[in-house]
DNA sequence: AATTTTGATGCATAAAAACGCGTAAAAATG
DNA sequence: CATTTTTACGCGTTTTTATGCATCAAAATT
């Protein structure tokens, strides 16, 4: 019997075709599994079971035919967004009567912040400023909300711009409140941040804001983090998702901190 | 016989039909079955079956004859973006031969442009400049570009920054490579622009680049628009979805500029 | 009201997907 | 090194899906 050495000679790792396929997809916006099967030479079976695995992964959408490229935005952004939703969108709800029309605002670039940006009324007049990719694209939606971008080099895992452009064009700035997230916040320890650089442009808007409104879920609270953003005393709201009188914001309501 | 090869080489997935038709309704309002059926290439039973999927999706309304969008003012700039989908990923395949590694580039806000971020190889390394909220966030997720994102006041329809701020950031740039999309090009008028602010941008990346290189479908070629952003000199490349060899383009190369 | 356009429904068919099974190579195990 | 175990595939067979067509019902149009 005649062994087709030829046959076996070329035949493609698993994983090889799926890069493959995946390439194809991104170039071409979409593949047919007929098409792959000639292509890699395997049958279509096999091509199937690539694109489901694929799919599952949710690298690919994966359809009658063949396949097509996962259309949302972002990512890893996204899916944090999505986190403690619920938590975080009682929070943006509590912040919202914070906002007076006419105010001129700068948002940090925090999920909760995007939520916030999310539920602002249409009736709301603001000038808001942002250095958060997803919050700006949410803002976009806003028919009567002035938005301004502040540019600089992009921080790819948050999607907010960072660098010295942007503390030098928020230093010159000057805006009634300032919504922040934060990693931790404590009250000896004042408000606090593990991203030097997010640190450092968090400073900026804090002396460029007349009132900042710290947001944050339960969880941060009382966490410490590596570099220092400002003390508690210039803190003068924080929105949390948990009642106001609870017992755990007593320290922070001697400091003078109003808590919503 | 005549075996008809036009007929089996192109037929759309049922999920591409669904996006095109989507994309048509909400640029234009209003879709016809019958016009579908031609366009699509296929009965208008299975029109009218796609229809009633999408509408039991609430993503249309459902009329006789055709069908319409339900009311929501999604941002226009994704309508846009979605449609002449093809076209557009035929420019950007072409387009990213201009691209070598190590580069800096300038990108307008087309939405042309969009899909070339959209397909540049990870493999690629570029410092990329652009004031387009989705092209920004698209690059995002390549693992080696620079993005830098140039602030200021953002124009809502197109999701771009425009202004002062934009003119001035652009005119302290030094780029290899500008990619612009155009409302219109033509020999005797050279690039031209609806659009007063984009049109003082566009020369700005004009000067500041080395290279300038215009993305456009052919429908855009020979248009004339109210404001002028370039003699057609100054452009070394255009990039369309029609074969370069046509006599389209005689007059262009005559002028030296290139077509790919 | 008559006529023309659309829509819905059932049916036929071809293509694609899923499932189960067998096999052979690769990896793990004793 | 022998032998299990696992993994990756391919091949039939059965289901499911996508689509067109014919027919009849429901509109819109005249």
């Amino acid at each position: 019997m005649v062994v087709n050495i030829i046959n076996d000679v070329q035949r493609m790792l698993k994983e090889e075709r799926h890069q493959y396929i995946l390439a194809k997809i991104k170039l071409s916006r979409k593949v047919l599994s007929t098409d792959l099967s000639i292509e890699l030479k395997v049958s279509e079976d096999t091509i199937r079971r690539d694109l489901n695995e694929l799919s599952s992964k949710k690298l690919i959408k994966k359809v009658h035919g063949g396949a097509l490229p996962i259309d949302n935005l972002a990512s890893s952004y996204l899916e944090r967004s999505n986190f403690n939703l619920e938590e975080k969108n009682t929070i943006a709800k509590k912040a919202l009567s914070l906002i007076k029309d006419g105010q001129v605002i700068i948002m940090s670039g925090s999920t909760t912040n995007l939520q916030l940006a999310k539920i602002i009324p249409s009736d709301i007049n603001a000038t808001i400023y942002t250095y958060s990719l997803p919050i700006a694209l949410e803002l976009t939606k806003h028919p009567s909300i002035e938005i301004i971008f502040i540019g600089g080099k992009l921080y790819k895992p948050a999607q907010v711009t960072i660098g010295l452009d942007v503390v030098s064009s928020i230093s010159q700035l000057r805006t009634d409140l300032c919504f922040m997230g934060t990693e931790g916040i404590n009250v000896s320890s004042g408000m606090t941040e593990p991203n030097w650089e997010v640190s450092h442009i968090k400073k900026c808007m804090i002396s460029a804001s007349n009132k900042v409104i710290v947001l944050c879920t339960k969880n941060k609270i009382n966490k410490i983090k590596r570099y220092a953003v400002a003390p508690i005393h210039k803190i003068d709201t924080i929105v949390t998702n948990i009642n106001p009188t609870d017992s755990t914001f007593n320290d922070f309501k001697e400091k003078g901190v109003k808590i919503l």
